[in-house]
DNA sequence: ATTCTCTATTCTGTATTCATAATTCATTTT
DNA sequence: AAAATGAATTATGAATACAGAATAGAGAAT
């Protein structure tokens, strides 16, 4: 299976800001340096500029006119209306998964559930999210649902660099009892009530972020970081 | 109330293909001939290139690498694909509003809908369509959601072009029957039965675009069409 | 006559250049 | 001393130029 690379450096660029923007390298609210992105890409700013309206349209920049870009800056009211939209997406996800999930599917996602299991037994935050999201994606994979993914995918890039970002022990108890019910629901292909776990378990979510304090409601907090 | 008007060439050019690929102008599976747009529009193509990012990223054209952009072609799978999702999308519009909604929205929307049971007893369609849809965005308003309208507005731009193709009777009796549902449903603030009624609406509505033959799902007749 | 190959042309992707808007800093005025 | 004004600098938005890939067409070979 040869996998063909469309390496175009727009797209190239787009990835790295976008990894950039998640990992903290460019923090929200502040200007992003066409310039200086350019010289340490190696590429022009075409399509340097190219991978900004990109990211603008993903919702990751803002761009003002004659002002340029700047990350776009998660408000509680944000993330809230974002959790509340992937929380549709991944009820329906759960509901058309049951409709057409295979036995081996199943087998799998049943796998990579104990695997995580045994990472919560172990406290072991990072592999225990790397499974988590793979359980996730499985789900959203056996919806038969191209759009619905893509469109899915598209909201997580915002609010990726919240996710990863604390976890409280009682909300991580009420999320493996959720993913227990999950496992429930795909056995018995219960995709109604597989639905609203999955609505709920990112309701769940947007809690734990909230109390994080990743985000930045304050509106002044992002001008003074930018110097 | 000045409207601050941030005319970008770039933002200009996008809205422009995109009613040239919604009427017709531009047909499903043809090249978007850069050069010719560039001077009907009098522009260069740094700003039509960043143009057709930002109606990639949108899912209206694709971009082959080194082969330029096509306009997507709606596949029945993609249309059913993008139905499902939109219905999930209004249904949390739905119960959202019924949450946040004002008196005086639910009067807007119900002086509205009269309006359209005029248009509808006199068979006039256009009309009809018009109102019809600034119901569904006043409901969508109520939501008080930009990420869901937003999310929702995309994808909706991908199917404008299937929307006012045609009208059987019988669809057209239901699609009524469902809004003098909704109208109940917002005043009894029945958020969670609106909802189930907007995801049911859209799957009608899936069947007639489906029926009416706008889809081409046959993959040679693109091709023969670009000569 | 048909198919294959090689060349010429066209078109895409990227770099560079130019014009204009925004910002900064110094100077002046109150 | 603080604020305001204006010139210089910088950055953005758009046009042009250039390199390389893809396509089309002519000619040769079977």
């Amino acid at each position: 299976m040869i996998k063909i690379q469309q390496n175009t450096l727009y797209g190239e660029a787009a990835a790295r800001i976008r990894d950039m923007i998640n990992d903290g390298t460019l923090l929200p609210g502040t200007r992003i340096p066409e310039k200086q992105l350019c010289e340490q890409f190696g590429v022009s700013r075409t399509p340097l500029r190219e991978a900004l309206k990109v990211l603008a349209s993903e919702g990751m920049v803002e761009l003002l006119p004659n002002r340029g870009a700047r990350v776009v800056r998660l408000t509680r009211q944000m993330l809230e209306e974002t959790y509340s939209v992937m929380g549709a997406l991944e009820g329906l996800s759960g509901e058309l998964a049951c409709r057409y999930i295979t036995e081996e599917e199943v087998a799998d996602i049943q796998a990579l559930h104990y695997q995580m299991m045994a990472h919560y037994k172990r406290k072991e935050i990072r592999p225990y999210f790397e499974l988590n999201h793979r359980i996730h994606d499985a789900i959203m994979l056996a919806a038969r649902n191209e759009v619905l993914r893509e469109t899915h995918s598209s909201l997580n890039y915002r609010i990726q660099r919240v996710r990863y970002s604390s976890m409280i022990d009682e909300y991580w108890d009420q999320a493996v009892a959720d993913h227990e019910a999950m496992i429930e629901c795909l056995l018995a292909r219960d995709g109604e009530r597989l639905g609203s776990i999955l609505r709920e378990h990112l309701r769940h979510k947007l809690v734990v972020a909230a109390a994080s304090g990743v985000i930045d409601d304050d509106p002044g907090v992002a001008r003074s970081r930018s110097s």
